[in-house]
DNA sequence: CATGAATGAGTGTTCATTCAT
DNA sequence: GATGAATGAACACTCATTCAT
């Protein structure tokens, strides 16, 4: 099988972060082994190695391309004018995937990908890379609705920002261990939030 | 009648309980060798599993730990009159904890317990648990203060206490990818947060 | 009739045996892959397995090569009169070659061929053959000498040729791991060496 | 089996070196798999890796084995006044190990030990303090025999030196690929060496 | 003839766990 | 009770070789 073309090259890409990504989700990272890896594939170890250089390398490629995604999410998303058009197209997609049952790899996934880059360096810039874009819109968005008065002035817009992020975040790691969670009822309980100003507590 | 007294036992239990969750702080779960434990902990390998059945034994341990301080942090909340108060007493233990320097090791190994609960029944089983009885506490005050007219009605109390604690969750995921963020900041906007009634968006 | 020339095939094997051997000098036969190979001489595997059955195909072939140009030399000196000038004749090459600062990679591939010769049969017959010829060679001058009475008669002829190939074999391992090594003073050494009648020692 | 007596583990650690030289001597160095070894000592893998840090580890403790007989035996030569009787203390162990048809087995090692030098730095090392230590002490036997007239003062103590060894060297070698050598005759030849003074050639 | 993607048995090494002392 | 040497199945990864194109 000589000089396989580039689309070739991709399908075998994908097509190995695809069953990694399947064995991930079911065993994780470290119980994962290359040869459980090579069953699901269909493909021999040989074959893996032409296309990453190792078992961390996978990981990395899969991280990328939550990564990806999320960034086309997000770009979609910058098209809208006012931050309550900005969030919920930016909410969409997320708890689009998350109501999606067959997204329970997903999101399995990215909570392996959130511990793991405590310990890898690499995985650690693009998981945080994935926060720290929105985030960073989001404090604009949210910085221009201070100015318009139509949120408190005295908050951080930062610090907004990461609430925000957290009601997200938060929902993703109680779904992960809880499929049964009612969806509906937290988007609407999170869509009734006000940031309200005066002399708040704790 | 033992020949080591139950202090002299739990001793050595929480002496590894401690040297394993260094370990697990630094190099995660799967990277820490019980020789890295026995190290740390300066007892050798046949004394450690005098005391633990095994490595995953001592991952179990380290999470009743954690959950059994929760639980008495939610606890001592639980005696507060008031949905405002009890709020205050959950969230100061656990914010002096993140304010802590000390407690960086805490959030990594919290971090790893999250995802380690996914493969590990008896660890989900911790970890829910010490996310339920919070949950359903928080339902029950947000229950009532609905009752007096404190909250939006048509909210569930689920949904809602599922919403603060995703405030907690999200705060700890975003400070263990960056420990420079500014606590008070994050604490003032979520206690400028208020449900509102109406015909809220997304 | 073949489609391609003789010619062409000749110069294919000596373009993937130059390949090998610059990189077996540089890491040895046991650590150099195919790939190396491939890399190195710009071929591709299946290529390169027309022409070799196998790697150590390679490696015989190559002392193959070395063996046909020390042939060459011993035949030019065997045209010479006189035991002095025959060795002479047989010396200058030799040390040339390792005077030449580019040998070094002649030297070390031989180091590596006297090693691996125990181990390959082939290659040992190969590497013997270059040596019990010249040997040979040597004895058949000695005795000559003997019966003309210039060298010590009780001395088996065999054994004064083991000796003199000893002192060309010697000096090329002493050079194999000392590059800095003063030829001249060495050579002049071994010029000043007679062997002498009467009771000698050791 | 607790804390064990050094003894037991210089036991363990030579029958370990002992089983890797039969092994090494057989198939060559990288022919020889960690489980060969393995089965020739009759130990786990991991008691190997508990004594070795690695296969190249075992190579060297050979080495070192090696350079330290031959440090003792240098060392007993030491002993000896003049130049005569020094070489012929210090070639009797050499040629002695060289007539014991056991020592087939040590023959090949260095061999290969020789080939691996040009490979491995640490062996690279080892293997030059075993000749160049040797052949210090030879230069200084050889200007001390100069100064006395005994040989030609033209001559470079260290190349002197260095044709001595090549005849140790050189024997070595013809040995390790034909074990037939008559060793005496060898012997008696190198005994009737001399450095004559005046115009020699080549 | 040439290619190079693919193979898969085999490599050196690790590490949770055991058990003789 | 405590020790730590020993186990050995499993691991991530390699590489000489093949063969469909």
């Amino acid at each position: 099988m000589p000089k396989v073309s580039q689309v070739h090259r991709d399908a075998r890409r994908r097509q190995i972060i695809e069953a990694a990504g399947d064995c991930f989700a079911r065993e994780g990272f470290h119980r994962t082994t290359m040869q459980d890896i090579v069953r699901q594939s269909g493909l021999s170890p040989g074959a893996i190695y032409r296309y990453f250089a190792s078992k961390d390398a996978i990981i990395e490629a899969m991280a990328d391309e939550r990564h990806t995604w999320e960034q086309s999410a997000i770009a979609a998303a910058q098209a809208q004018q006012g931050t309550e058009r900005f969030l919920e197209m930016l909410a969409q997609p997320f708890f689009d995937a998350l109501r999606d049952e067959g997204e329970r790899r997903r999101r399995r996934l990215g909570l392996q990908l959130w511990a793991e880059a405590l310990r890898n360096p690499r995985l650690l810039q693009i998981v945080r890379e994935g926060v720290d874009e929105p985030r960073r819109l989001l404090a604009e968005r949210i910085a221009a609705a201070q100015a318009q008065g139509d949120l408190p002035a005295h908050l951080a817009p930062d610090a907004v920002a990461r609430v925000i992020i957290a009601l997200f975040q938060g929902f993703i790691l109680q779904q992960a261990w809880d499929e049964q969670i009612d969806i509906d009822a937290y988007v609407e309980a999170i869509g009734c939030i006000q940031f309200v100003d005066g002399d708040c507590g704790s």
